[in-house]
DNA sequence: AACGAAGTCAACCGCTAATTT
DNA sequence: GAAATTAGCGGTTGACTTCGT
């Protein structure tokens, strides 16, 4: 696959590209054994000529446990549109809300499907869009947010009664995909959208 | 059947944030 | 508190596949 050490370099060439299912093996063989931490150590010690990003990446969007390809339903869609609507480009955290699903995959189904079906049915409206999601919007809003008392990816505190992005998306105990927690998605939309984000910028 | 265009998606890159030393 | 290291994110790229001519 990727260039190899020929043991004639002194510099470790790392593998690089699509990864073998033997590379797959290892990787989740170890991680099963030693959990998914310190991912350069991981990809080291499970024998791996990888780097750690590699490793991480290869295990959260394809190795990792209850992880869902491809076939994304309608509420799935559905629910990916409005949580853009709202967040922007946080894949993440999107994907966040969407059980078995990975930021990666979301952002290429965004990109390859719901981008152009948007611009088929509303043209005209991507300004709105722009405003509420500018060009670099996941910094952007996650630096506004963060120094809000929203820390995101970790326990944020509310002290200031502000917006906690992380709080409100947290259905762990709620959201199943099965019902597609949708509820929530419109309840939220049926607040000042408007007056929340400028509020925020 | 052959070929080019368009679409899809896995993986990499660069950067920032968070954590550890 | 500073520096180094690690984790995580979004944007982008490039290989592969599918579609249209």
């Amino acid at each position: 696959m990727a260039p190899k050490n020929d043991g004639s370099a002194k510099k470790v060439v790392m593998n690089k590209g699509a990864w073998t299912a033997e590379e797959d093996q290892k990787l989740s063989q170890y991680i099963e054994i030693h959990g998914a931490k310190r991912w350069k150590t991981v990809a080291v010690k499970a024998g791996l000529n990888r780097c750690g990003k590699s490793c991480r990446l290869r295990w959260l969007n394809y190795l990792r446990p209850n992880i869902k390809r491809g076939n994304i339903s309608d509420a799935e869609e559905d629910l990916i549109l409005r949580l853009h609507k709202l967040l922007g480009n946080r894949w993440s955290l999107i994907a966040g809300r969407l059980p078995g699903r990975t930021d990666n995959e979301i952002k290429n189904y965004w990109n390859s499907h719901l981008c152009k079906k948007i611009n088929k049915e509303k043209p005209i409206e991507t300004s709105t869009e722009k405003e509420i999601a500018p060009e670099k919007p996941s910094r952007v809003i996650s630096h506004h947010v963060d120094t809000e008392g929203v820390k995101l990816g970790s326990t944020g505190n509310n002290s200031e009664g502000n917006f906690d992005v992380n709080e409100f998306l947290d259905f762990t105990s709620t959201t199943e995909l099965g019902s597609c927690g949708l509820e929530w998605v419109n309840k939220f939309l049926e607040l000042d959208e408007d007056s929340w984000l400028i509020e925020k910028s």
